[in-house]
DNA sequence: CCGTTATGATACATGAGTGTCTCATTGCTT
DNA sequence: AAGCAATGAGACACTCATGTATCATAACGG
C-alpha cells in the first residue's frame, strides 16, 4: 500500500508505477525497485517516497490483481446456472487475465491480504467443484482438492499457451473446459 | 559443474552440498550460498572451491535432476507398447521425483545443458502425443502444443496434491493419467 | 605411520540493492 | 498569476550476498 502519512500521490503516477511493476515482474521476477522506476519513467525517491519496501509494492500489485480477478469473476458470474455454464464464464473471464498476473503464481507471498484472497478464490473454486459433483458434471471419485488443483492448473495451461501465442483466449478457455470435463480423448 | 582445475572434491562433500542444495530450494529459491553450505555441514569456502557460482551449482542440480529423471522415465519405459501404457510408466516414474525437482519449475535458468535437457524432454512428450494420436487415444482436433502442455501440467498437479500429503504416489499417477484421457466427468 | 591434500574457519574486498535525505523544479489548484 | 505540493535528481549510508586469500587442522591413501 501507499505511504500513510506525508506525500500524497499523483493518481498519473501510481499508476505508472504499478504498471510498470506488472509488465516487468512478468519478465523477471527479481526486477529491482531502480528498474521499476525507471520503467516507469519515474524517479526512485518518488518510488520510495510512495511504497517503502518492494513487499510494499508487492502488496499492492497482488491486490490490484485480485481486485480485477473477482470483478472480472463476477461480471460474468451466473449464480443460479448450471455448474458448467458458471465454470465456462469463469475459464473465459480468468484466461484473459493470465499475461498480466501470471507472475503471481512465482511469488511466495507472505501477505497475509494477497493469502486471503488467494484462499477466497480457492474456496470459490471448491464450491463451484461440490456443483459440479452434484450435477453429475463430474465423476463421483475423484477428490474435489484433485479438481480444484486441476482447475487451477489448466488456467496456467492456457496462460502458458497464450503467451506463445498459440491460440486467442476464446480458444483457450474452450479447450481447457473441454479439457477439464471430457480429457483430451 | 565443479571447478576444473586445482582441488578435487570428496564425495561425501559432493553429495552433502547436492543434496543440501536441492532440500532448500525447494523451500526457498532464493537461498543463499552461505545457507547452503551451513545446511550441507561444508565451510562456505569450500563451497565457493567446487561450485564458484550459484549459477554453477544450479547447474550441477539442474543436470542431476535430468540424469535422474532420464534414468527413471528410460526404466520403465516400453518403446515397443501402446502409448497410454508409455503415458502411464512415465507419470508413475516421474510423479514420485516431484518432491526433489519441483524447484526447478521456478528456475527460469539461462543454463544452455539444462535447457537442452528440457527441450528433450518436451521432444519425448511430443513423440508420444503423436503416438497417442494415431493410436486414437486423443482427439484429433486437440493440438499437439496442448496435449504436451497438458502432460506437464497434470504431472505439476500430481507434485502439489503429494507435497500436500493428500495422496501417494501411485494414486496422483493414476487419477492423472485419469485426468488426461477422459477428464474429471 | 607419514606425507599429501581437501577441508574449516576467519578475515577481507567488492558489488548490488535498499532506503533516506536534501533541494531545485515542475505541475497542479485556486 | 501565485502558492503549494509532488516530483526528479543526486548524494549518502547501510546491509547483505558474493567471491577470494590465508593458514591451521583433519582426513585420506600408500
Amino acid at each position: 500500500m501507499s505511504r500513510a502519512s506525508g506525500h500524497a500521490i499523483r493518481p498519473r503516477t501510481l499508476t505508472a508505477i504499478v504498471e510498470a511493476a506488472i509488465r516487468l515482474l512478468n519478465v523477471d521476477p527479481g526486477v529491482t525497485m531502480s528498474e521499476v522506476a525507471r520503467a516507469a519513467g519515474v524517479g526512485r525517491a518518488t518510488l520510495h517516497r510512495h511504497f517503502q519496501s518492494k513487499a510494499d509494492l508487492l502488496k499492492a500489485v497482488g491486490a490490484r490483481c485480485m481486485e480485477e480477478t473477482n470483478a472480472a469473476v463476477l461480471a460474468t458470474d451466473v449464480p443460479d446456472g448450471p455448474a458448467v455454464d458458471r465454470l465456462r464464464a469463469m475459464l473465459k473471464s480468468v484466461i484473459p487475465l493470465g499475461d498480466r498476473y501470471a507472475f503471481l503464481r512465482f511469488e511466495g507471498s507472505d501477505d497475509e491480504t494477497l493469502q486471503a484472497g488467494y484462499e477466497a478464490q480457492l474456496e470459490w473454486t471448491t464450491a463451484l467443484a461440490e456443483q459440479l459433483r452434484a450435477e453429475d458434471a463430474i465423476a463421483a471419485d475423484v477428490p474435489t482438492s484433485w479438481v480444484v488443483a486441476q482447475v487451477d492448473q489448466v488456467i496456467w495451461t492456457a496462460w502458458t499457451a497464450l503467451s506463445t501465442g498459440e491460440l486467442s483466449s476464446d480458444d483457450a478457455a474452450e479447450l481447457a473446459l473441454r479439457t477439464l470435463l471430457k480429457g483430451l480423448g
